[in-house]
DNA sequence: GAAAAACGATTACAGTTGTAAACTAAAGTC
DNA sequence: GACTTTAGTTTACAACTGTAATCGTTTTTC
């Protein structure tokens, strides 16, 4: 397997790539539309962040006439679990199921989703452990230094 | 209620942190100890990330003799919460259910843990929509495409 | 075909972040 | 009490970020 490291976006910059997880392909008008509304970026701002993510190789750039087409280089799914793990990984493990927990609460969702999460849940069930196994440096969490 | 403005931490500041919380009181020596511990760094380094975060009012100093002890002014769980917020605020709200079920599915859980979380989940079932509604702008996201 | 519009590239520039040395003053050590 | 260690403060400095203006070319548009 290669050493596919992991891209690092910031969060102006993926404002630009989830219009193009959207459109699939965009000009550079699109995305600097969508940007310019939500955000109330200047077409420039806008254009500095596709530069920085072509050159990161986040999002390719396909000339198309004088113009490129832009789309991205890696999937909007892979990109929220990336940014899933960064932030599980600043966490205690034991603590991540309260953590799940919480965001479950304060997420609305439909009766697939309850489906699917139920399922999935179903599953954990089969393999839940005793105890998760705290994953820090003694001095950063309570479990090592038992009360 | 007052305008508890959302106190912003970057992740080097979070792992001196989370130091604290688990010392509940800390002495900058407990604090560069771990750190120079867990990420090589030199006293200087984690000196720096202290004196930020006094300044940001996020870390506490009760001058003692001639040092400080230093304690947490918010809690661990809040400042998930608040970084948990931040993480679904970058995705569509009719994403979340499946990436909850994502991390849902990466995660070590206790039986304790699943517990927990079937009651989460038992609760939403009752609150479970038919659909969540999109909270993109349009081109940020397909739902508003209709194919 | 001249003027205007559009697009990408270059440059700018202040604020934030990571990483740390240097400096200062107090405290402990022989 | 002189010397060493320790804690906090100041200063440094490059890279990264947010925000954009400007410049140089094409492409449209009268």
């Amino acid at each position: 397997m290669e050493t596919e490291e992991r891209v690092e976006m910031t969060a102006s910059e993926r404002e630009v790539m989830r219009v193009v997880w959207t459109l699939g392909n965009a000009t550079s008008k699109d995305i600097v539309d969508v940007l310019e509304m939500k955000r109330d970026w200047k077409p420039a701002t806008a254009k500095t962040f596709i530069g920085r993510l072509v050159k990161k190789g986040i999002l390719l750039a396909e000339p198309e006439g004088n113009k490129y087409i832009y789309s991205a280089a890696i999937s909007e799914e892979d990109s929220v679990k990336t940014e899933a793990d960064r932030f599980f990984e600043q966490i205690c493990h034991k603590q991540a199921g309260r953590t799940i927990a919480d965001m479950l609460a304060g997420a609305t969702l439909s009766h697939q989703d309850v489906e699917l999460l139920q399922a999935v849940l179903d599953d954990k069930k089969k393999q839940a452990v005793e105890e998760v196994a705290c994953n820090c440096v003694p001095g950063q969490c309570s479990c090592s230094t038992p009360r």
